[in-house]
DNA sequence: CTGTTAGCGCCTTCAA
DNA sequence: TTGAAGGCGCTAACAG
């Protein structure tokens, strides 16, 4: 298991060890056939350069801290597939970790990611107590976040990406107007998320515009999973209504809506219309087939990136330029809307 | 940007840095009063040791590589969550790759690890030819294969882990032959696969002692997706059929056939049961409820870390002790098999 | 064109 | 109990 090093290499070339690394960052001062000798000796021996020496020179390591929350959870595995393969394609390799949804332990990986000398960080979706506690480190360490940018007021000392989720909750809605629904019911809408903020705020707009009726049903618990979804839409199922579709926060609350309606014999979409908000790959499962609204991972992604590196590798001396982007969301029409029609 | 080192603080506290780091390191021989003294200082400076230099000369630097084809897919981002939770409670971090199901990509990662000096790397799901490829790293490396395990001949030179596919051929077969299913047909054997080799072959074992029918329809792709399943199964309900029972190799195939059974108007689990393997977490949505055959993918995540683990912390000169795991599957009933009424 | 030397941040003898 | 010095593998001046 002994790695064979430099000097070894030095030692059988019969060399300077430092005329070696020379051969092999292919510095123009020295002979080409010295350094195609050298060469041929490292591959022959299976040299390989040590990063973490050459690290401690360059003060970069090329490599990027991910911190995600989950990633079973399908949204952030796909983010981070598009993270790592584009970050790959820049030259960097990811540092896993999963928050696990917990503000202590993002605060232990920034430092453990810190400890790791990574160059960036970007952490995704994180809420507000925990942004605010890992805010100290932004100015030790590029942070890009990932998810939560129409905040207010706008985090300093870092960059962000997200979604224009107030265009996204304006498009949906559109959609399910000009489809005919003037009364609709918008479900597991969180208080203290700004994200959901927006994007009921951006539903509310449109239905006004149109004078249409929007029903909110609020998820009083901390999290939008498909269980949430189903407790909240049993309760919706279980009195009367006049919604003729739903527009649930996300896309995991649309699944127990739909397994609610199930049980209920309530069929979707005949007697109702869903749909759904982040676009999922499970979304597109069959006899599933939600209508959504698309976050865009891969722009979302490779934006994040795109900033992140833009921080690394600004001049030294310079400034940080910390900047925003928005990505626009688009609609995804599946099967679980249809027109409404007015007997 | 520029980060404290144990330098500042020995300047600062009026010690040379030996003793800091001595402080640092709990170490015995150091008064208690300059220890408090300099881990204060430490904490008020925010020093953060560089656990680069530190893994410079401790030759182990705590992270181990992951490779797996794709972290979006359902599967692997399941593998790699109780992968990464489990190697960080012990100690471990985790460098995330996707191989994008490339051999020549698994080479490269392989390098680029081992450039940062990775203490071990899990490699998940290889082709046979990929996994030829890298066999020449495992001297290098400590490496441990993640499901390829009832290979023969058996890989040397790394530990292993995998399912008892085998068994879990066996285990479903003989759960569809419990439900009075005695004409079977199993859908998406891929020949050059291991794998699949060995869940068939417990399937055909179960069939044969119950003197049943078993049918294989072969996938001819390399890829077991939902679209290849949805091709075969509409073959198969194209023509004439006597199964009572459709055992998909793979939950993902397992939903094509859902899809074209819904096109075709077979209901399921009315008509026809269906029996899924890898218990992806999609297979428990509403109105997917597939059952299946687990394959206890954290069992099988901890078991590839404690290997790996063990394979890097042996005695230095100690010979490496390969050995593999096999796990267990389970199975999981949902909704889409049901007795076989005989009428 | 090539060798020598110092040093990145840290740990670990060996002295004092 | 503390300090000085060497070295982990490599790069980057500076000589020659």
């Amino acid at each position: 298991m002994k790695r064979v090093t430099i000097k070894d290499i030095a030692k059988i070339a019969g060399v300077s060890y430092a005329t070696v690394s020379r051969a092999l960052s292919d510095s123009p001062e020295i002979s080409k056939e010295t350094r195609e000798r050298i060469k041929e000796i490292c591959a022959r021996e299976g040299y390989r350069p040590n990063t973490l020496a050459r690290s401690l020179i360059s003060n970069r390591t090329n490599v990027l801290g991910l911190i995600v929350p989950d990633i079973s959870n399908a949204f952030y595995s796909e983010v981070a597939f598009s993270i790592e393969t584009y970050a790959r394609k820049r030259g960097y390799n990811v540092m896993l970790c999963n928050s696990l949804y917990d503000t202590q332990q993002v605060d232990d990986l920034f430092n453990f990611l810190l400890g790791h000398q990574v160059d960036g960080i970007i952490l995704c979706n994180s809420r507000d107590r925990t942004r605010d506690s890992v805010a100290k480190y932004f100015q030790t360490v590029p942070t890009v976040l990932f998810g939560d940018c129409n905040l207010d007021p706008v985090p300093s000392g870092c960059s962000a990406v997200c979604l224009d989720n107030g265009l996204g909750g304006y498009t949906g809605m559109r959609y399910l107007l000009g489809l005919g629904h003037t009364d609709v019911c918008y479900l597991g809408y969180r208080a203290n998320s700004s994200t959901h903020e927006h994007r009921l705020a951006g539903a509310r707009r449109a239905a006004a515009e149109a004078g249409a009726a929007l029903h909110v049903i609020e998820n009083p618990t901390d999290f939008s999973t498909t269980e949430s979804g189903y407790a909240l839409a049993q309760s919706f199922f279980s009195a009367p209504y006049s919604s003729t579709a739903i527009f649930a926060a996300t896309d995991s609350l649309a699944l127990g809506v739909l397994q609610a309606a199930d049980e209920a014999g309530v069929r979707i979409p005949e007697d109702l219309s869903l749909l759904g908000f982040d676009n999922c790959f499970y979304g597109d499962l069959p006899k599933i087939k939600l209508s959504t609204v698309d976050q865009c991972k891969q722009k979302l992604a490779e934006a994040a990136v795109d900033l992140l590196l833009q921080l690394i590798d600004r001049p030294a001396e310079e400034p940080a330029e910390f900047s925003r982007r928005i990505i626009r969301p688009a609609l995804v029409e599946r099967a679980t809307c249809i027109p409404h029609r007015t007997e």
